[in-house]
This record gives structure tokens, C-alpha cells and sequence, in this order.
RNA sequence: GCGGACGUGGCGGAACUGGUAGACGCAAGGGACUUAAAAUCCCUCGGAGGCAACUCCGUGCGGGUUCGAUUCCCGCCGUCCGCACCA
């Protein structure tokens, strides 16, 4: 009997238990029922989760828990990220080691996870910081290297001159290092890269294939990969006094049609040229400390204002041998994609322009829209840059005018090929993926640095290379490369003495194959073989859209490469992708600005907000993204204390939809509350007036029974459809409409008892919604489906059929429109031919009086939609 | 700067493939029950006009295509995200 209130405190603590001692949730690699793998990107354990961090984990668990009752053997594993820089920081600020940090961190967000109920196989979880995991990071890390999918090369790092020590990009502000605030250097550093540019095209080629991914994420990742098609040519050179210079400068370029609208030439100030010229330059020298200075991210060089330094050289027109361009040192230049070089043509890049105008230099317009005089078409403050649809032509262009804009490249590139100069080429704006970090908390990089033998990979049997617990962390710089002893090591090829790696891998390499490691988290090998191939790819992979290039990419690169060394014949991880939103909170602070936490504030009647233990007025910020440092966070002990998690798990998959930001509020979760109160009221009651369990079907049914079971079965196919499509938001929504249904059919049956069929469709109705209900609500699902007279485990229970025929109605209606704006409807029979459908909707009074006199000129039927009569 | 997305009542949002705009929820207002409160239940709820039937306007703004546009196209405005060593 359910006349008590829920008490989601005693009933969640209690099926969690259950599920844990039935291990209902633990997966076995021999099941024969097909398999899913649904996984949510794995967490950094930063310390205690707040409610926010909780939306991908339910969403995935709802998937989860929903093809589990479809039949699946359902793989949804959890593991930890936990390797990187905050926990290096927290060793420097707050005297922890990093890997106790960790750990606790672990063991707390663990038990935090817990609360929320979520169905994962814990027996599988893995940690990457564990020597466990990494191990086999530094295997497949040397079989990479022997089969040549790594190399070792020199690149630009942020330096840091005072803390002797490489910065990130965030940990560069405003050009200065964020702990010594000393102006940031570029250095050249030996790095070991991932060649993933080998496979740009095929990369580039497979993401077709991947449609169940979404469109925004495939063309985020063509746009990364960048593929070109362009021209690679060499300008001769010349000094100011017209003396030929020694090496020609080689540009690369897509738009070698507005060749002739060339005015200057500009290197990357990290070019060769730039360089050597900046030796006998004083001016140059300063200029190139000055562009180092912006550090190595692309999106402040981008931002800075164009700026130049002009070498004195002239670079000579390919086609114009007397016109000379002048070639400057660039700061937007970037070393990094094509030659490093680049012909500026102002008149039709945004840059060029920018930098023009500053430098005075001409600004030629060589393509105008085709019906535009050219002897007038100018160019001012903004480049004309063609678009789609616009026909454009060849002007001022010697031999090219009135070509199209493809024909005039065409035949560039057949000049400059035939004159030996130029030569085409695919581009991609992709590089190599720099691995190497120089830092403690991270994979070691399984090598050994030999004088006599050179680079020598770590033997297999000598692995995993641990990290030492003895580091110190009091001083800048990394902790490997200063260790007394860790670092020296003999050659495992001569035995004379040699220097380990002290350099560690970037922690997107941990997280580039885990997904393969949960398939068979405790085999001595890499991966078991068999089991990523059964188990991968992911079916559904749920994360943030912060990872939609980077992450997503490089673990498409891992597959491959594992393919390569022999893992796996997979080649995609993750077959379907689903990118959550964030949850967001308002932000409170004090008169003093400080922040404050949402429950050191109170929202009075009046709409303003105040300092629960003062008064003290509150200003309130809008929604961001939870954050600990604004401390608009709520944790999810709290939720679970006052609401318990299903309130909690509701309210976060209802009302937004899934892939966008969803404000936190405090009268959301009430609401979240008062339905599972509502839920758990309603099964009370059918569970008095149903019949009982097992009851069959009754041969007859009334129609106010018929019309519940439609209500039911609508819902059904409705919400199973929804959670297919991880469109939570209206599955909820469509539970609350059947819910409404049932709760106003009992409020007419309040007393006493109802026929027979009827307290067969209500039991129908009643555990179809605790059904359907269950991936959202597990917990007062399950205790709701004892309520209802059931023994089995509802998690372990299968999903309820649609019957079809209940889904078609005998009469539709049919809005009818008049022009174009509805004026009637039409309630007829389902399969009223066309002819019928036009003289009743012109027999409708709202037709009628909308139509007047007006003769009708045409009637547009669309079949079980939409009647438009035109007039 | 480059690339990507989004914009619908007081709020979150729904509307399948171009076919009834505002489902469902939150908030608000009114009422019932109660000694009272909580809880619960009922009603109203885009704007303007009208006693009413009903009419007109309305999906960021301005155009266009169409019998019909929140949906497609063009141009604006605004907001958010990513940019390679944060994860």
C-alpha cells in the first residue's frame, strides 16, 4: 500500500544496494544477447563533482538502462582521466602529491557518483594514472615508434624564462607566463610527434561514414583537418639594389588566381629566412622577440594587430619580372601551415588588407562581379572576397582577364609547372600531434636517450617505466628531468650509461584509447583482441562539445594506429556521438564581491535576493556554466538529501533539450519532486483498482477502456522513440501527458471500483508508465513495480511491446485552411478518398464565412495532414 | 581574426520531411479543501479588440520563394562555443 509519501532517502539507498549484491549491472564479455556499448567521456578527477557534472553520466544512463530492457548486453563502463596539470598545481600551491591528490579525489567523486544511481560496471573501472594502465600506454607507444607512426623532431614551445618551465596556452596571459609574469619566449624544444597528418585524407574521407554523429562535430573536424588544394611556388629575389639574392622564397597559396593582384611577399618571423636575416638585424631581432611574445596560440596571433618588418628584399613577380614585391616579416604569418610564406593580394583577403593599409601598399583589384565595370571596382576597408552564387570575373590580370576564378588558376598552375617553378599541391591545415610535455603527472615516454646507440626504445619486459613517488615539487621545472637518480639508467642496447625520456605524454593520449581498454580492462596485453572487437565501436558516446575536434580526432587516429600494430580491424571508435550541454546556475556575491554558494543566499517574495545569515543585499549574475570559483554549484549530496536523486535525474533531462545549456533552479527540482510524489500517488491507486497481476486480457473492452489502452500505447511508442533518439526532454514530456490521461480518468473512479476491463487497461496504463519512467526514476520505478504487485528486479526487466493497432485512429482530424490560415477542422474518416475530404471541408461553417463570395480557384488536400482551400 | 552553432509567451521549451505555432513543464493570478499552513485538486494564462460568436497581429530584424514558412533562400542584428600544452 503507497498511501505514505515517498521517502526517496531510504528507497534509493536501499535498490542501490539491491543492484549492487544481484550485480545486475556487471557486464560479461560471453553473453550472447546482442551487444551496446553506450560510454560518457570518461572524467578529470578535479575533486568533488557538483550536480552540473551529472548531466552526461544520466544521460547515459537512461541509454543505458533503456537498451538493457530492449534486450542488450549493455556495456557502460567509468574510468578516470587522471593525469594532467591541476593535480602538478595542486602539488605546488598546496604541498600534496600529485598522486594522493588524485586518488582522494577518486574516492570522493566515486561515492559521489554512486548517489546518482547509475547502472555502470564498476568492476571494470581503470584509472590512467594507474601503472596498470599506463603500462600498456608504453607499449603500444613503442610499437608505434617501430612502426613508424612516430617521430622525433624539434618544434616551438611557450617558455617561461624565470620558472625555467614550458606553459600551456592558458597559462599564457596577455604574453606573460601566469605564475612569474615574465614574458614569454619561444623555444625550440626536441618533441616527440604522432604522425597523424599520415592519415589526413583518410580521416578526412571517413568522417562521411559517420552519420550518426552530428553534422555541427563532421564539419568541425573537416575544418580542423583543412584539406587545400593550392600551388606551391618560388618567387626569385632580389636585394634593394636589384642584385639577385641566393635563395628563391617559396610560397604556398590556393588563391594563385589573384596573382596579379600581389602587392608584397611575407614570412613567419620563425622562417629560415626571417632568421637568418634576423642575425645581422638588430631591428628584425627585436621585432621576432616581440612576435614571440604572443606565444604559440593560434588564436591571439590571429586577434594581434597585422604588423610587419620590412627585410629590404624584394621578391620578383613571376609574371611581371619588373614589378618587385616587397617582403616583409609577418606576425599572422604562421610557420606552422604551408611554406611558412605567403603572397599578400590585398584587394581579396581580409589580412593582406589590414596589413596594406597599414604599410601603404597598393591594393589591386583582380576579381570583380561579373556585370561590374573594371575600370571602376575598388576596393576600401573590406576585402571582396567572393561567395558562393555570385559570378565573378578576372580583371586587371594580364592574360587571365574575363576568366572565371577555376579557370584562371588553372592556367597559373600550368604556367608555373611548365616554367619549372611551381607545382601543385594538397594542403592540410592539420599538424603532427606533439606529444611530449615536460612535466611530472603524466605517461612516461618509454625511451632510453643513448650516447653511442641514439634513441632506444624501452624493452617490453622493462615496462611499464614507472614514475617515482619521490619527487619534489618545490621548485620550477619538471620533476623527472631534476630526480637524483630516476633519469640515469644504463643503455639497453650497449649497457654504457644513458638518460631516460624525462619528458611525459600529453594526457589526450591517455584518453585516446580507453574506450578499447574497458573492453577487457584487466588483460595482460594491451587490449584482448576478441573483445574490442566484439565490443567496439562505441554505439553511443556522450560528451562535452569541447572535445569535438581534439579528443574525437586523435582517438580516431589511436584506432587506426591500433589497427596498424596489429589490435584491433576497427578503424572508428565511436559509431554514434552525442554532444550534452552544461548546466548552468546563477552567481551570487556579497556587498564585498565575494562569491557566495547558492545556499548562502535566500530569494524573498518581493524578487530580491539577500545573504541568508544578514540580509545583506546580493547582487545576481546570469547563468554560467558551474563553475568552483564562482560557487554557483549545488552538490549532489544536498539533491539527494532534501529531493533524492530521481528528482534530481528528472528534472536535469527535462524541459531543455539535451544538447543545449539547461539552467539549474531551485523551483525546477521542487517541480522534479512534486512528480515523483505524483508518480508514486498514482501507482498507489491503480494498484487498488487494477486487476490483478497475470489477469488476461478481457475478451470485450468498453470504449473508455479501449481509449486508455490508445492513451498507453501512444505513449509508449513515444517516449521509446524519444529515448532512441536521446530526446529526453520529450520523452518526459510525453510521460506527463499519459500521466495527466490516467490521473484525470481516476479522479472520475474515485470511489469504489471499476469494471473489469477497465482495471485491466488501468494496470496497462500504470506499469507502462513505471516502465517507461524507469530509465529516468530507476529507484521509484523499482520500488513502484513492487507496489504494483511485481517480484522481479524492473532493471532487469524487459521493455514493453507497442501494439501497433492501438496507434491508428478510425477518424482524423484535418485542420482546414482557407489561403493559407486555418479556419476550420474536419474530423473524418481515416481513409476518406480525396473527393469526399474536398466537399465536406467546404461545407464547414468556418470555411464559409471565411470564403464569402469569393469563388474557390483550387484545393490543395495533403493526405492525413492539411486541407487548403484557395480562393 | 578564422571556424561552428543558436535566437519561438514572464521562463525552459514543443511543432515529425514546408502543413493547426505555443504540446509538456516552471512561474504567476483566481478558486476549493483546512482552525491555519503545507500538500493536493479545479480554472485562467502570447498581444490587441469584442458581451459573445469571432477578428486582427505574432516565432530576433528586413526582404524573397510557396497554395502554405518557426522550418527553405538572401542580407542584417544579437548571444554562445572552439582555435592544437586546460581537460
Amino acid at each position: 500500500m503507497a498511501s505514505e509519501r515517498y521517502n526517496p532517502r531510504e528507497s534509493e539507498a536501499r535498490w542501490q544496494k539491491i543492484w549492487d549484491e544481484k550485480r545486475v549491472f556487471e557486464t560479461r564479455n560471453d553473453d550472447p544477447r546482442p551487444k551496446y556499448y553506450v560510454l560518457e567521456m570518461f572524467p578529470y578527477p578535479s575533486g568533488k563533482i557538483h550536480i552540473g557534472h551529472g548531466r552526461n553520466y544520466v544521460m547515459g544512463d537512461v541509454v543505458a538502462r533503456y537498451k538493457r530492457a530492449k534486450g542488450h548486453n549493455v556495456l557502460h563502463p567509468m574510468g578516470w582521466d587522471a593525469f594532467g596539470l591541476p593535480a602538478e598545481n595542486a602539488a605546488i600551491e598546496k604541498k600534496v602529491h600529485p598522486k594522493e591528490w588524485t586518488y582522494e579525489n577518486i574516492a570522493t567523486m566515486k561515492e559521489q557518483l554512486k548517489l546518482l544511481g547509475l547502472s555502470i560496471d564498476w568492476t571494470r573501472e581503470v584509472a590512467t594514472c594507474d601503472p596498470e594502465y599506463y603500462s600498456k600506454q608504453q607499449k603500444l607507444f613503442v610499437e608505434f615508434l617501430d612502426a613508424g607512426l612516430i617521430e622525433r623532431r624539434t618544434s616551438l614551445v611557450n617558455w617561461d624564462p624565470v620558472d625555467n618551465t614550458v606553459l600551456a596556452n592558458e597559462q599564457v596571459i596577455d604574453g606573460r607566463g601566469w605564475r612569474s609574469g615574465a614574458p614569454v619566449e619561444k623555444r625550440e624544444l626536441a618533441q616527440w610527434f604522432f604522425k597523424i597528418t599520415d592519415y589526413a585524407q583518410e580521416l578526412l574521407d571517413a568522417i562521411d561514414a559517420l552519420d550518426d554523429w552530428p553534422d555541427k562535430v563532421r564539419l568541425m573536424q573537416r575544418n580542423w583537418i583543412g584539406r587545400s588544394e593550392g600551388l606551391r611556388f618560388s618567387f626569385a629575389m632580389e636585394s634593394a639594389d636589384g642584385s639577385p639574392a641566393d635563395d628563391p622564397l617559396v610560397v604556398y597559396t590556393t588563391r594563385h588566381d589573384t596573382i596579379f593582384g600581389a602587392s608584397f611577399c611575407a614570412v613567419s618571423p620563425d622562417h629560415p629566412l626571417a632568421r637568418k636575416l634576423g642575425e645581422t638585424d638588430e631591428g628584425l631581432e627585436a621585432f621576432r622577440r616581440e612576435c614571440a611574445a604572443l606565444g604559440t596560440s593560434e588564436e591571439v596571433i590571429e586577434r594581434a594587430e597585422k604588423k610587419g618588418y620590412a627585410t629590404g628584399l624584394y621578391a620578383v613577380h613571376p609574371f611581371r619580372p619588373n614589378v618587385k614585391l616587397p617582403v616583409y616579416v609577418a606576425n599572422f604569418v604562421l610557420m606552422g601551415y604551408g611554406e611558412g610564406a605567403i603572397f599578400g593580394c590585398p584587394a581579396h583577403d581580409q589580412r593582406d588588407l589590414d596589413f596594406a593599409r597599414k604599410y601603404d601598399l597598393p591594393v589591386i583589384p583582380v576579381v570583380a562581379p561579373l556585370d561590374t565595370d573594371p575600370a571602376s571596382f575598388t576596393v576600401g576597408d573590406e576585402a571582396f572576397v567572393d561567395k558562393d552564387g555570385v559570378a565573378v570575373v578576372l580583371i586587371n590580370s594580364d592574360f587571365l582577364d574575363g576568366m572565371s576564378v577555376p579557370e584562371a588558376k588553372e592556367e597559373i598552375a600550368n604556367r608555373m609547372d611548365a616554367a619549372g617553378i611551381g607545382t601543385r599541391k594538397v594542403n592540410f591545415r592539420l599538424r603532427d600531434w606533439g606529444i611530449s610535455r615536460q612535466r611530472y603527472w603524466g605517461a612516461p615516454i618509454p625511451v632510453i636517450h643513448c650516447d653511442a646507440c641514439g634513441i632506444v626504445p624501452v624493452p617490453e619486459a622493462d615496462l611499464p617505466v614507472r614514475l617515482p613517488d619521490d619527487a619534489t615539487f618545490d621548485k620550477p621545472g619538471n620533476p623527472l628531468d631534476r630526480h637524483p637518480t630516476w633519469k640515469h639508467v644504463d643503455c639497453p642496447a650497449c649497457g654504457a650509461k644513458a638518460r631516460r625520456e624525462t619528458d611525459t605524454m600529453d594526457t589526450f593520449v591517455d584518453s585516446s584509447w580507453y574506450f578499447a581498454r574497458f573492453c577487457s580492462p584487466r588483460d595482460e596485453d594491451v587490449v584482448d583482441r576478441s573483445a574490442v572487437d566484439d565490443w567496439l565501436p562505441v554505439d553511443q558516446y556522450i560528451g562535452g562539445i569541447e572535445h569535438a575536434v581534439l579528443h574525437l580526432l586523435y582517438s580516431r587516429f589511436f584506432m587506426r594506429a591500433m589497427k596498424k600494430t596489429g589490435y584491433t580491424d576497427i578503424e572508428e571508435p565511436f559509431r554514434g556521438l552525442f554532444t550534452q550541454g552544461m548546466i548552468t546556475h546563477e552567481t551570487y556575491r556579497d556587498t564585498s564581491g565575494q562569491w557566495l554558494l547558492p545556499e548562502e543566499v535566500k530569494h524573498r517574495d518581493d524578487g530580491t535576493v539577500v545573504r541568508a545569515s544578514d540580509g545583506s543585499p546580493v547582487t545576481v549574475g546570469p547563468p554560467e556554466k558551474m563553475s568552483k570559483s564562482k560557487k554557483n554549484v549545488v552538490s549532489p549530496e544536498a539533491i539527494v538529501e532534501t529531493f533524492g536523486v530521481d528528482a534530481a535525474r528528472w528534472f536535469m533531462l527535462s524541459d531543455t533539450p539535451p544538447e543545449r545549456d539547461s539552467e539549474w533552479t531551485e523551483s525546477g527540482v521542487e517541480g522534479a519532486w512534486r512528480f515523483v510524489q505524483r508518480l508514486w500517488r498514482l501507482v498507489g491507486q491503480v494498484s487498488e483498482l487494477a486487476t490483478p497481476v497475470g489477469t488476461p486480457a478481457p475478451n470485450e473492452i468498453s470504449p473508455e477502456a479501449l481509449a486508455l489502452r490508445r492513451v498507453t500505447h501512444k505513449a509508449l511508442a513515444a517516449v521509446s522513440k524519444d529515448i532512441e533518439q536521446l530526446r529526453f526532454n520529450r520523452a518526459i514530456a510525453h510521460i506527463y501527458e499519459v500521466v495527466n490521461a490516467v490521473t484525470a480518468l481516476l479522479a472520475d473512479t474515485s470511489n469504489g471500483k471499476v469494471a473489469p476491463d477497465l482495471g485491466w487497461a488501468l494496470r496497462e496504463a500504470g506499469e507502462t508508465i513505471v516502465r517507461i519512467s524507469a530509465p529516468m526514476v530507476p529507484h521509484l520505478a523499482e520500488e513502484s513495480w513492487r507496489v504494483l504487485g511485481h517480484e522481479n528486479l524492473l532493471a532487469e526487466a524487459h521493455w514493453p511491446e507497442v501494439e501497433p493497432a492501438l496507434l491508428v485512429e478510425d477518424t482524423i482530424t484535418l485542420p482546414v485552411q482557407v489561403n493559407g490560415k486555418r479556419r476550420d477542422e474536419l474530423i473524418i474518416a481515416r481513409d476518406a478518398d480525396q473527393s469526399a475530404i474536398e466537399a465536406a471541408a467546404l461545407d464547414l461553417v468556418g470555411v464559409q464565412r471565411a470564403l464569402g463570395d469569393k469563388p474557390v480557384r483550387k484545393i490543395i488536400v495533403v493526405p492525413q495532414r492539411i486541407v487548403n482551400v484557395v480562393a
